[in-house]
DNA sequence: CATGAATGAGCATTCATTCAT
DNA sequence: GATGAATGAATGCTCATTCAT
């Protein structure tokens, strides 16, 4: 290893601390009780540097918007990836991932409002999406086999049943925006409760 | 009934007959292969008007966006409806139900989209929302219990379920937007069959 | 002709009053003691109008300086052309010709400096270049031809004579530009005393 | 001589010689097919130095162009003092300086593009551009006044005629850009030609 | 009622220059 | 002397809305 890459390493390290800090900034200002749109110039105040340091990190302002949209969705798979593998009974893992999923999503709407706002789906590649929804599904998907294993759900087609759930869930975040309820509480105890009814082993 | 009141009807029905010219011309515009962002002046020539006479309809942008969602919200909830109490089983209804959602929707995805991008679910009134949504599982609701009536389907908590399959359908389309995958079958069938096998009599 | 016609017509002669203002506004700006750089604002102040109008008028700001610097050279060539019609000698009217272009240029040098500046050079059209070129080209050679016809000029090959009298015309404002000496004189009568002494008659 | 001042004249040549690696990055810069506007950034990584490494052998951007419009400049006239010192025939070496001029011109195109929408012809110290255009006339004048004493040219005012030729060849520069055509031979030898006719013996 | 020209606020981005290391 | 990250001023253009005709 010589001194360039140490150097180099050193670089890169302040480079991610710098990203770091912008995408907390950018948080923040997005989360404002009085938040607008996303000025670029809020973002760099509020992580105290300048506009055009900024722009040393990220290559415009659509590009920061990916990159936080990718920390939050991966924020969001990593709990339910480190849920889904916990050694506890599936339903209550199930339970759990639902909690953390709302939990964090809930937390972080006006994020996911304005990535959506801003056709950031539209825009990432294909490919990043289709991998984020993949594992997702299989997280669920072990969970279910997991509690069928344990003979505490009963027989279904669990990629399938996998889809379906997240689906219902997206679908929780849309409709309770229509409805400007943000207590995803009741919706998410319905789903469980379906869910588990319709696992019920006969 | 006075002569004012004959002329302020044809006056009404001449305003009514201009906004859905209009409402027709912003869904071409819309519809547009090439379409990217909802400009005053594209619907108003589309509509063959001046943009000062299309203001003479809609009290700005944003009120003929609403108009729009509106619209086709009914249009989705009417074909909802009409299907729901057809004289046909229950498990047929539902099919048809699915199907036609997502062909009206499908059909007019970019407008749905275009309404989620302007911020109109935030914005629109709650009651309107609420309203909507509640008549759409109402349909679900009685078709479900008519399925249970006639021993087609087993016994579960007919609003849950209905409130739950709203929320999968809202999320079909959310997530094949994140997909830029706007074949929603496979996912309709996957639901339907997820339904029924979840309705399937003991 | 219908009253459509008469509209248009009408619509037409505004829509080039104002580009003219728009035009003479833009001119004023340039040639300010102080002026710095073409800033769209400014020159819709001169002219009495807000930004967004001067764009109903010009495309972008590149548009704009286009039609500044065909209007000058346009003026200039008329310039060149009327002289060089005029029922009168030869050499007068070589002498009146370059009288005129350079005091036409030399009034609106900064204009020209901008336009250079701005690269429109680079920009326009090439074919409106040439024409421009050959049409004030084909006017000295009228002028060198009549002079021999008169016998008040030895015969020599107009075309190239008048080729190179314009590049040195050219050349005499470039130069004087890097001298920062902005009279035009000498060098104009250096040019026509040459001139003349190469169509001396033997 | 002390040591002092060895010291002294090392550093100075090292501070000329990293002024002319600068210079050619310069150059290479400007000439790439690409080029769109030059930045200090593109300079210093084709010279291989950090940004702030540049500031110390230019006090700024546009000093580091007035030195390459300098030197470029120098390099003509140098070419021009050497022809025109050459032992041969004044029109050969008429010709012979046009070639070169023209040559080297065009080579650097690019360059000498560049310095002038940036303006430096108008900033650059009046003394200078009078000292280059006074050497170059002075070697026109010194080859045609060679070619009169030779016999071979006809007596005529050979500053006049000198600052006329110059006038003209910058002219052609100037009208070329605006044809986009940038063979220069054609004109080249047109005033060629004229000047020869000109100066022809009667 | 219809017209459509005029309005003007609002914001991302670049890049020459500096200066702490 | 060398480095290169940080600075921050400066500006063209869009488009919803108005209102005189």
């Amino acid at each position: 290893m010589s001194a360039s890459t140490i150097h180099d390493r050193q670089q890169q390290v302040k480079h991610q601390a710098a990203q770091e800090a912008i995408y907390e900034a950018a948080l923040e200002v997005i989360g404002r009780p009085d938040f607008k749109g996303l000025r670029v110039q809020d973002v760099a105040r509020q992580a105290s540097i300048a506009t055009g340091t900024l722009y040393n990190y990220f290559k415009n302002k659509e590009d920061l918007l990916f990159y936080v949209d990718r920390r939050l969705h991966e924020t969001v798979l990593g709990r339910i990836q480190e849920i889904s593998s916990r050694p506890e009974p599936a339903s209550r893992r199930l339970n759990d991932i639902l909690e953390a999923i709302f939990e964090v999503v809930g937390r972080h709407r006006a994020v996911f409002d304005l990535a959506e706002r801003s056709g950031i789906p539209d825009k990432k590649p294909v490919e990043e999406g289709r991998t984020l929804l993949g594992s997702a599904t299989a997280c669920f998907e072990k969970v279910l086999a997991d509690g069928m294993a344990e003979g505490r759900f009963r027989s279904v087609d669990a990629r399938r049943t996998s889809r379906i759930l997240l689906h219902a869930i997206v679908g929780i975040f849309e409709t309770h925006k229509y409805l400007k309820d943000y207590d995803y509480g009741p919706s998410r105890r319905d789903l469980l409760a379906l869910v588990e009814d319709y696992l019920q082993p006969v």
